[in-house]
DNA sequence: GTGCTAAGAGTTTTT
DNA sequence: CTCTTAGCAC
């Protein structure tokens, strides 16, 4: 196989051990994705491993479309392999599976977080909890945490039961699994735990999917949480044909569950596996290499590696102290238009990365002004805009008629008199009956206390809805959308204002309609659920279109995984990044300054860093140090401008 | 039941 | 500062 000749030493090895447990340390740029893709083609080519005894999981969709491509330029075509994300995979499952479970159906709906929230509300409510004591997001994060630690609400109870706080958490934990599951619905934690749930609970499922998955890889290791390793030891703890590839030093999410410790204690939860470690870097320059390595070893907790290239010394590192955040955002603009102009670069091999999304509003209006094309990832989400959402909820109600959130949330849109009064009744009715909102809404006859006016437009309703539910038997999902739009009069309703805003949400909508018309493109014979799908488990950064000649702007978050020619990291000041939350704890230092690794080492050819003097950030003003972790670069691998 | 205004709360990172 | 929500008047 003369593809081979492309792998140094340690990926050649990499690729060709494929019995057993293997974890690669793939150190920044060392080719990783490289060595994935191969080894998916030897095990096939040279091993003669049937495609469909594949897994490969990856983090992003777009690192698994990414990977597909690449697989399936080496050796044809991906077919019958599964290479997905965690999240698609387990869908894919349940989909099939999850009526063993008992208490879903097979047309279960994804919540995200804004149903979550949305969710957590109503249970704050009925619990008589005010959301002072119990802020909304904090019990959020509180409850997935304990989802990541596959702690159902019971055995939260049992664990807090000291903590008068704790067990009001639990109860609201408990209720709120009760809704999900009411409401025929899984939040992206359930996704994942009730796909281990069903795997250990049903003996023959489990060994189907281990007899199925023979080689398993895992892309991103450090960034998995314990439900997913529970996940992966469930399905690899037979033939244990498992490779993990990750870094260490690029563990960036374990405000997400993500326990580093899953990686480093591999070698114990799998004994004899063989590690390989990847620190030949084929993407920056030694002066970006030597300063991520001076930031990184001030972190303790980490298997010690040395990123090291054959390339070039290069450029040295640009840092610009700047007045405040505009003068900041003035001077990447600049900067930019000098490099283009006189290196003839495109605005396409720029990117801008920051800590938060707030500081993106600066540097938007900076292009604007500079008249440069730009990009920016995340922030705004397309699919959480409220008349996406709304239409979102028309699809999800078809699908899945028990499900009283997305019902609520479009019962009355477009106005049809149907208020506060009439759903409290039609809630209550369904409470009265066990049953669902929508099967309230067809008898709502027996129910005396909706209004005349109310009922009317519940009939109408109601009997929209049965033709949309028709008409998503046998049409695409691009007519079904269409039919919604046009059966509801929503689309008529914003095109009669005349306002910039209904202007903007019209277009939206059609962007909605492109959406589907481009999903069905893609995917041939999918149907509603698949769409919905791939809606819910969508990442900011799967959105990002690669080689357009526009200037790019993101998180250092998303930007991992990605690189590009020149990179600024703009904000390089305490409180700023390192963020203010993370003083507290030396652990979350660390991982603002694996962040940090993260950034330098998207850079191929020069890096920048800029902070400013005086910054004004959520309408207030503030002076910040320089941030630690210029000072932790030596400084004759800087330039001062 | 609808629509407006005023006050209040929350701002790290996201599958 | 901006977005959301709650309360009030029609």
């Amino acid at each position: 196989m003369n593809y081979l000749e492309n792998l140094n030493k340690e990926q050649k090895e990499a690729v060709l051990y494929t019995e057993g447990p293997l974890l690669i340390f793939a150190g920044a740029g060392s080719g990783k994705t490289r060595v994935l893709t191969y080894r998916v083609a030897y095990l096939i080519e040279e091993k003669g491993v049937y495609p469909t005894n594949i897994l490969a999981i990856t983090f992003t969709n777009k690192a698994a479309n990414e990977m597909k491509e690449r697989v399936g330029g080496l050796i044809g075509n991906t077919e019958g392999m599964w290479i997905s994300t965690f999240h698609s995979a387990c869908v894919r499952i349940l989909r099939q599976n999850i009526e063993s479970l008992k208490d879903f159906k097979k047309n279960f709906v994804i919540f995200d977080t804004k149903d979550q929230e949305t969710l957590i509300k109503e249970c704050l409510k009925e619990l008589n909890l005010n959301d002072k004591n119990f802020p909304i997001r904090g019990v959020a994060t509180e409850i997935s945490r304990a989802k990541d630690m596959l702690i159902g609400p019971d055995k939260y109870y049992d664990r807090n039961m000291h903590d008068i706080r704790k067990r009001k958490l639990a109860d609201i934990y408990s209720l709120y699994q009760k809704k999900l599951q009411k409401n025929n619905a899984l939040d992206f934690d359930d996704i994942l735990n009730k796909t281990v749930e069903l795997l250990e609970q049903n003996p023959d499922v489990l060994q189907y999917y281990r007899n199925k998955f023979r080689y398993i890889l895992v892309d991103e290791y450090q960034d998995t949480n314990f439900s997913q390793y529970t996940l992966i030891r469930l399905l690899a703890g037979e033939h244990k044909n498992l490779c993990v590839v990750g870094d260490d030093d690029q563990s960036i999410y374990s405000w997400r569950g993500a326990d580093i410790g899953n990686i480093l204690n591999f070698e114990k939860d799998f004994p004899g596996a063989k590690v390989i470690k990847l620190e030949q870097n084929y993407r920056s320059t030694q002066v970006i290499l030597d300063a991520a390595n001076s930031v990184i070893k001030n972190n303790f907790a980490r298997k010690s590696k040395k990123l090291w290239t054959q390339k070039s010394t290069g450029r040295l590192i640009i840092y610009h102290y700047a007045v405040d955040e505009r003068e900041e955002a003035d001077f990447i603009m600049n900067e930019v238009e000098r490099v283009i102009a006189e290196e003839r670069r495109d605005l396409g091999d720029f990117a801008i990365l920051y800590r938060t999304n707030a500081q993106s509003r600066v540097l938007e209006e900076a292009c604007m002004s500079h008249g440069l094309p730009y990009r920016i990832v995340g922030g705004f989400k397309f699919y959480e805009r409220k008349e996406v959402k709304d239409i979102v909820s028309y699809l999800r109600v078809i699908q899945n008629p028990d499900e009283d959130l997305s019902l609520k949330r479009i019962i009355n849109i477009p106005k049809r008199g149907i208020g506060n009064a009439a759903l409290d009744a039609l809630t209550q009715y369904a409470a009265s009956k066990a049953d669902s909102l929508f099967s309230a809404l067809l008898e709502v006859d027996n129910i005396s206390r909706v209004s005349p006016k109310a009922k009317k437009g519940i009939k109408e309703f109601v009997s929209i809805m049965s033709e949309l539910m028709g008409i998503a038997e046998t049409e695409k999902v691009s007519k079904l959308v269409k039919e919604v739009l046009e059966r509801t009069g929503y689309l008529d309703e914003l095109e009669k204002g005349e306002d910039e805003e209904s202007r903007t949400r019209a277009e939206n909508i059609k962007e909605l309609l492109s959406a589907t018309f481009e999903f069905e493109a893609l995917n041939e014979n999918a149907l509603l659920p698949d769409f919905l799908e791939q809606i819910a488990l969508m990442s900011d950064i799967d959105t990002l279109e690669e080689g357009k000649s526009a200037l790019v702007m993101m998180t250092l978050h998303s930007a991992k995984g990605l690189e590009y020619p020149f990179v600024f990291i703009s904000g390089m000041e305490e409180g700023v990044f390192p963020s203010q939350r993370s003083y507290f704890e030396a652990n979350q230092m660390e991982e603002e300054r694996r962040l940090m690794y993260v950034g330098i080492t998207r850079a191929m050819e020069r890096l920048y860093l800029t902070a400013a003097f005086e910054r004004t950030l959520y309408g207030s003003t503030t002076y910040n140090t320089v941030s630690q972790f210029i000072r932790e670069i030596p400084k004759e691998l800087l330039i001062k401008v």
